[in-house]
RNA sequence: GCCGGUGUAGCUCAGUUGGCAGAGCAGACGAUUUGUAAUCGUCAGGUCGUGGGUUCAAUUCCCACCGCCGGCUCCA
């Protein structure tokens, strides 16, 4: 009988008996190698090390130091967390556990509505172990649609992932939970446990056991707010306890830059009790940051060809009727108020008090592209679960914009609009740049297919000849119009939705706003919504973590710090300080009350980007000692004109230090 | 809004199986005068998130509410 024979990732090729198994496989290239598997692939499908090699395949033997092995470590530890839950729980229904980022999570209902609580960690992962110890094997089976059903007879949510491959649903969703169109497969592990699974798995649970199990939450089933909460445990593992805890420090040098801690530590914002849920006060420190963020925002606004205008925080409901939104946010806007005349709103966004503008008087084609920009300052009743420090808060400003063209213009545009977001966001240190262009809902969505359709191949034609990476979210527009968000990756390589570039062909139309053409007749006009920080309060946490706190110079709430080495150098420390202010440099003097290194230590921990010793020597020779924030080690003896310029230069030119990864 | 956790001094956190509430840092005052990440001492600082209930007695036990943290849902 002929061999299979099958391709190596180099290229080679090599015969072997049928039947061969990709475990076999991965011991005919070294034991070595075998022992590190914990799967293959063939032709890029991964599969389980069980399987018989098929002829003519390209394989590959999957480690666990890698991507996909690693999924595959976690979809397995996901299983054994699925049968100690159903150990401990006895009549405990499963739903599903899917890998996400770093980790995985399983989705239990509990007999009798019990809920999981903290301390149920530790039990499960005892009982997770005690799994792992047995040595369990993961063994594959094909059944059929009714097999299936007959199956989990007992498993209610198991079944409805089985009924929905009938129904035709959710294909994407429920191929990974192991239903597909031609049957389901699943993964028996003893006889009390059989789950529902595409696979691969490990050989055995004894190749798990380098996991924690991080946490417990409700979630809804199928993610339907309107549906069951079920409880979910979320977990991490990884292929050694090394990596674990390697896992685990990221985790905590993340909290270290929280924007929420470092707004207390470094005195920047806080939320006031008293003030309410999600709502903000910015410090002085934080206060000086954001002026400098808006100031530059405006000048770049003011060099880009818009146009300031200022728009009241309230505004008649007839407003939000016209533009729509009531119909679509009601549930988002903060209460009506009813006074004499009428009901108002706290404005939820700026756009339909920017179209009174445009509407206020006749327009000329000569007039656009019209470009209206405003720090707008909007509230939204954000619900109470989902408000986190600034990033995500009731009351908070935009750099928004509305910009008004023609049909003809909106191609330019939009192009000329992605580059002037680049460069603006390029000044803050973000280097790093992806879209997403978000399509039509098509269960919530205003205006024709046809100017959907336009308006969308404008957006796609401008990405694609900006260059930036971008995907297609389908579904994730506006009701008004489709839309380009731009993502920025910071130092720990998290991504940010930033920007967004929104184009809308249903506010001008309910607005009637027009222009006169050249033809001398009316025309409607196509309006863009943007925004560059988006708000201006998650901007400034974002970049706030982005930096640890240690912001660049430019933004710095206080930029130099001037400590003499004793008292009788507070003359010349004062001096240096002042010739600092007056070229509007923003500078302290520490005085020598207490010993020098307390003082260096408290502007480091305040995280200055310069501290200036001044002893003796300087006094001596009009020079000072610079201390710079991330320097190896201080220099001594600089002319104070040198330092002067350097800084001076630093702070004009907006120069953005590499942000370290390490808080 | 839903699930879990949590709330003690400005900050970080101890503590009380129900019996007058503690530390470090920060702050004030005094001493110290210091060349690159913590000088010493003294003092002050709290209705133990809020409101009810149980009790001779509640920061501690029970209930409700509020805030915050981690998720879910939502995010114009």
């Amino acid at each position: 009988m002929a061999g299979v024979t099958v391709r190596l990732p180099d290229g080679s090729t090599k015969e072997f008996e049928p039947g061969t198994s990709a475990l076999q496989f991965a011991q005919s290239i070294g034991p070595r190698l075998a022992k590190a598997a914990v799967a293959a692939t063939f032709d890029g499908e991964p599969v389980d090390l069980s399987r018989t090699l098929p002829d003519g395949a390209e394989v590959t033997v999957v480690t666990a130091t890698t991507p996909l092995g690693r999924e595959i470590l976690r979809h397995s530890t996901a299983h054994v967390l699925a049968q100690a839950v159903l150990r401990l729980w006895p009549g405990a229904h499963f739903a599903i556990g899917p890998v996400i980022e770093d980790g995985f999570y399983y989705d239990f209902e509990l007999p009798g509505g019990v809920h999981f609580t903290d301390d149920d960690l530790d039990r499960i992962a005892t009982e997770m172990r005690a799994i792992m110890a047995e040595d369990q094997p993961f063994v594959r089976h094909e059944h059929s649609i009714a097999e299936g059903l007959e199956l989990f007879g007992d498993q209610p949510f198991k079944r409805e992932i089985i009924e929905a491959v009938g129904a035709g649903q959710d294909e994407v969703d429920v191929a990974a939970e192991g239903a597909g169109e031609h049957g389901v497969s699943t993964y028996w592990n003893s006889p009390a446990f059989t789950d529902l699974c595409r696979g691969p798995h490990v050989p055995s649970t004894g190749a798990l056991g380098h996991f924690a199990l991080m946490r417990v939450a409700g979630a809804y089933w199928r993610g339907d707010e309107k549906r069951q909460q079920l409880q979910r445990v979320y977990g991490t593992a990884w292929e050694t306890d090394e990596a674990v805890a390697e896992h685990l420090h990221r985790l905590a040098e993340a909290e270290k830059r929280d924007h929420r801690k470092l707004g207390v530590e470094l005195d920047l914002f806080s939320f006031p009790h008293e003030l309410g849920g999600g709502l903000a006060v910015w410090h002085p420190k934080g206060g000086i940051v954001r002026k400098l963020m808006e100031d530059y925002s405006r000048e770049r606004h003011a060099a880009g060809g818009y146009e300031f205008v200022v728009t009241p925080h309230l505004a008649n409901a007839n407003l939000f009727e016209t533009s729509g939104h009531l119909g679509f946010y009601k549930d988002g806007m903060y209460p009506p108020m009813e006074m004499d005349n009428g009901t108002y709103y706290p404005k939820p966004m700026n756009c339909p008090i920017h179209c009174l503008i445009y509407a206020s008087r006749q327009r000329s084609y000569r007039e656009l592209p019209l470009r209206l920009f405003e720090l707008g300052t909007v509230y939204r009743y954000e619900r109470a679960g989902t408000l986190h420090g600034l990033m995500r808060i009731r009351g908070f400003t935009q750099d928004d914009s509305h910009i008004y063209c023609t049909e003809d213009q909106l191609q330019e545009e939009i192009g000329s609009l992605l580059d002037f977001v680049m460069s603006v966001l390029t000044a803050f240190g973000f280097t790093e740049f992806t879209a997403n262009l978000s399509t039509k809902d098509p269960d919530k969505y205003v205006g024709s297919d046809e100017i959907w359709d336009k308006a969308t191949d404008a957006l796609r034609l401008a990405l694609d000849h900006s260059g930036l990476p971008y995907e297609t979210k389908e579904g994730d527009a506006a009701f008004y119009g489709p839309k380009i968000d731009i993502d920025v990756r910071d130092a720990i390589g998290r991504t940010w939705q930033l920007s967004t570039i929104q184009c809308d062909f249903n506010h001008p139309e309910r607005f009637g706003l027009e222009y006169v053409g050249a033809d001398n007749a009316r025309h409607r006009p196509i309006m863009l919504h943007r925004a560059l920080f988006g708000s201006i309060e998650r901007f400034f946490a974002i970049l706030v973590e982005h930096y640890a706190g240690a912001l660049p110079a430019w933004l710095s709430p206080e930029q130099v710090r001037v400590l003499g080495v004793r008292n009788d150098h507070q003359g010349y420390a004062e001096e240096v300080a002042a010739g600092l202010r007056g070229r509007g440099v923003r500078v302290s003097v520490d005085p020598a009350d207490e010993p020098l290194n307390a003082r260096i230590r408290r502007a480091k921990l305040e995280k200055l980007p310069y501290i200036l010793v001044v002893g003796d020597d300087d006094v001596a020779a009009g020079t000072v000692g610079v201390n710079r924030r991330g320097g190896e080690r201080p220099e001594r003896g600089v002319p104070l004109v040198d330092f002067t310029a350097a800084l001076q230069r630093e702070i004009d030119e907006r120069i953005v230090p590499e942000p370290v990864a390490d808080a």
